[in-house]
DNA sequence: ACATCAATTCGATGTTTAGCTAAATGTCAA
DNA sequence: TTGACATTTAGCTAAACATCGAATTGATGT
C-alpha cells in the first residue's frame, strides 16, 4: 500500500495513469506527453510496474502499458475504508477495458 | 495533491491519521504508539502539517493534533474523480468531530 | 530563579529519488 | 548483416528523506 501511494506521489506518474485510463499506450507515445527524457520516463514506468499499477507487454518494437484499474481501486478503497468511506463507480462511460481478469503479472 | 500522497506514502503517518480519526491527541500520546524516536515522530507530524492533513494547537506543555478530515477527503476525492469514482461516507459512527468549521490552520 | 517536562530544532549519517547523458539491448526492414 | 528505431540499463549528480542523539525552546510548578 505504501508503494502505491509512493507511486501516486509524483504528478508525472499520476498523469501517466490518467492517460492509460482511456486505453493501453506504448512507452513512446506516453513519453511524448511529457517534457523529460525517455530514460526518466522509463524509470517512472518501472515505479508504476513495481507498484503493480500497470501491466506491460512487448509488442514488436514497442512496449505497451496498460492500467490495472482494479489494483488502483483496491489500494484506494483499502485506505478509504479505514476512514469510513467507500468508492463508488460513477463512470458513465462503461469502458474501463484496461485490465481484464487473468492478466499476466 | 502530490504532497498529500507523499504524506500518505508512509505507514507511520497513515497510522497517525487513523489514530486521530477518533479524536485529537497530543504529540506525546501519538508517539507512544510507535517505536521510533520523538524527533522522528516530530518530523512525521511536520510532514502531515505541511500537507495540511492535521491541525496543531499548543495546549499547555503539549501540542494537540487534530485530523483535518475534509482535506483528506478532498484530496482523495479529487484523485478518484479522475478515474470515475466517487467517495461515499459509510461511517455509521456519525462522529468525525476532528475538524470543525473555522479551524485555525 | 530553578528544575522539570513536552516538543521541536540542530547537526550528522545513510538511503532514496528524479533527472541527465551515454551505452546496451532487442526488433524490424532492407 | 547492416541500419534504424524503441526501450531499458549503467553510471552519475543533486536534492530530498528518514532517522538518530544532543541541544534548545517554552510552559508549569516549587
Amino acid at each position: 500500500m505504501s508503494i502505491v501511494f509512493k507511486a501516486l506521489s509524483d504528478p508525472t506518474r499520476r498523469r501517466v495513469l490518467e492517460l492509460l485510463k482511456s486505453g493501453a499506450m506504448s512507452a513512446g507515445d506516453l513519453s511524448a506527453h511529457f517534457d523529460v527524457s525517455k530514460p526518466t520516463m522509463s524509470a517512472h514506468f518501472a515505479v508504476l510496474r513495481e507498484a503493480d499499477l500497470v501491466a506491460s507487454e512487448k509488442l514488436g518494437k514497442s512496449v505497451m502499458y496498460q492500467l490495472k484499474m482494479s489494483v488502483l481501486e483496491d489500494a484506494l478503497l483499502g485506505f478509504a475504508k479505514a476512514f469510513g468511506w467507500q468508492l463508488q463507480d460513477i463512470s458513465g462511460d462503461a469502458s474501463t477495458p484496461q485490465t481484464r481478469e487473468g492478466d499476466t503479472q
